[in-house]
DNA sequence: TAACATAGGGCAATCGTTTGTTCACCGCAA
DNA sequence: TTGCGGTGAACAAACGATTGCCCTATGTTA
């Protein structure tokens, strides 16, 4: 069992307060110095650190963050959470970890269950559009920050990719490699990113004067087994794609297995591009172009961001975006996987 | 600002305990029907949750538990968290997610913030041999289970695989196929993975009577960039080895990295054996023949041991072990693609 | 000599729950 | 009237730390 500062007091005959407040370096304590060090003497012997529920009660504030995450096993979120914690830790902080696997059910009962704990602040990455667990949030006035996907426009700290741009540089790729029939393998309209990605792709279609054919865009999630379906039905049309833009690298990813399933060559039969550059993405053969986005970044800033609010007390809805950047590799142009970069003027986190 | 049981006590006109005992459904509570029923509808009404903090002061439990491993990008310690959270969560427990690196210093001190924190049990995947972690939890009589790695044989609560018999299933392989020059890309030997892999490797080359040549026996350390450092190493060699068994599935990934550097077809030129079978060796191409071990039963079974533990308040070193299954892939054998497991008795969990 | 600082710590309330014990009241039997 | 048992709750003491305020010597100043 771990002392107590009653004991430690005991021990030192004097009151527990005082054993306190030399503990926490007191700068208004006025002490003999012999018992100043009888005291630290002790403190050091015993290895002494306050039980932190107590103090967590007294002071109201315990200390941890939480993450609430679809799937650590994503490797997206993995790099998320430890740019998180790399921003959390030094400051003090360690961090729950919560998978919901984009089950509102399951989103909502962390979220309650962290309430009830009194986390000192939520970082949740697995938002809908208009979602209501955000809503309670801050209606709990609790310290918050959304990440890579948003809930409403504006109205949330946010920190993220700008998805628009970020989809539209995807395709403009493709459509510059001569493609004209570019398929989307498409997130859910109930997230953001499933909607701006799809938003970017027509923008990029429409300036290069391409006809939406409705037919090429199928709805897969943001996983690898909805991607492997989507591809699969896109390749058994008529008038299959020559070219696919992913909403995510795993959906990609799975389009990659069903290409393969039909003896389909990348990127000679079929050119891919994913969002997000995972760190398997360059591992894959050929190497997956994709939109590069500072995943561990988003976490370390997020982390900052949170423990700003919780310190200050103030709720900026301050949102952080990322210019996006492609990085061409051998999923598109055959023999790129020299790594070839193309940087869209890298404008530095925005506002 | 969450409702307390003050508040709610003053609303009900009652005193705080009642109010306590409604919530908590005492059995022993005597208490009018119509006081119970105008308790409970404020207690629903305000959505009650009793403040966590408070609770674990005075209960002496926090309902947390505490994963201490040294990265969750590796995809290994990624499905071992998703165990240890799927057996954790149904019991009411939240668990505290803390990366080493490996780094001695950061494991301790996160072990000794989670000290303070009074987290109700630990899970150690990241332990060293004769760790003086471990000792110190033992000494501190916090409840914790080991994952993977051991630090003193039959002394802590531990679950993982047969890494002796894992590691001679996948050498054996290799000399099945007609290698003589088999590479051992080795963990550390201050850790139980890396000391037995190494050792059914050396088993695996006696029975054969093959002589175990020293140079082809080159510590990597657990993760890619070591991996793909040591293949290099070999592959420099006079006479380099025609097969690898890697100590760690990413540790391969490294080799495959280093082998395609050089030009070297896999596996024709070089035959590449792993060990974990985490999600992405299927996904390599080849794909990787490797050693299958039960990623996310480790962590669902550790989670259950530890909250075993806990409530019973009894610190069994028990051991499960689970058996490994060879996995035959493509990178040990051409065109294995087709996913021939070959399994051996696979005799459940061990005592 | 009385008033007053100052040094050196002690006191006690508080954070929000839980839980063993006590208490007031009522009806009923002796 | 007294005593007793049962109801229905209130009381109060923890859990371990923090912190504003108070108290007692001792020395200093007026």
């Amino acid at each position: 069992m771990p002392v107590t500062l009653k004991e430690l007091a005991a021990r030192a005959n004097v009151h527990p307060s005082t054993v306190s407040r030399v503990a926490n370096n007191d700068p208004g304590l006025r002490i003999a110095a012999t018992t100043r060090t009888r005291i630290e003497a002790l403190l050091r012997e015993t290895e002494y650190r306050p039980n932190g529920v107590a103090r967590g009660l007294k002071l109201r504030q315990t200390l941890v963050l939480a993450v609430v995450i679809p799937d650590i096993t994503n490797p997206f979120f993995a790099a998320l959470f430890r740019g998180i914690e790399d921003g959390a830790t030094p400051r003090g902080y360690q961090v729950l970890l919560c998978n919901t696997d984009g089950i509102p059910e399951r989103q909502r009962a962390h979220l309650h269950s962290l309430a009830a704990r009194r986390v000192d602040g939520v970082i949740l990455a697995s938002t809908f559009l208009k979602d209501p667990a955000v809503r309670w949030l801050r209606h709990q006035r609790t310290p918050y920050v959304l990440v890579n996907r948003f809930s409403e426009e504006g109205v949330d700290p946010f920190v993220g990719s700008d998805d628009v741009v970020g989809a539209t540089l995807a395709t403009q790729h493709l459509i510059g490699l001569g493609h004209v029939r570019i398929g989307h393998l498409a997130g859910q309209p109930t997230v953001s990113t499933g909607v701006l990605r799809r938003k970017g792709y027509h923008v990029a279609l429409a300036e290069a004067g391409i006809p939406a054919d409705p037919d090429l865009l199928v709805e897969s999630g943001f996983v690898e087994e909805g991607g492997a379906k989507a591809m699969d039905h896109l390749l058994s049309l008529k008038h299959p794609p020559t070219a696919i833009f992913a909403v995510t690298d795993m959906t990609a990813i799975g389009a990659y297995g069903a290409a393969r399933k039909r003896g389909m060559r990348i990127p000679e039969d079929l050119a891919i591009v994913g969002y997000n550059d995972i760190p398997l993405a360059g591992r894959l053969i050929p190497g997956l172009t994709t939109v590069h986005v500072p995943i561990h970044e988003f976490g370390s800033v997020a982390a900052r961001m949170l423990l700003e609010q919780i310190e200050t007390g103030v709720l900026t809805p301050r949102r952080v975006v990322f210019a996006p950047q492609l990085v061409i590799r051998g999923s598109s142009c055959l023999g790129a996987d020299e790594q070839l970069v193309r940087r869209p003027a890298p404008r530095s986190p925005a506002e």
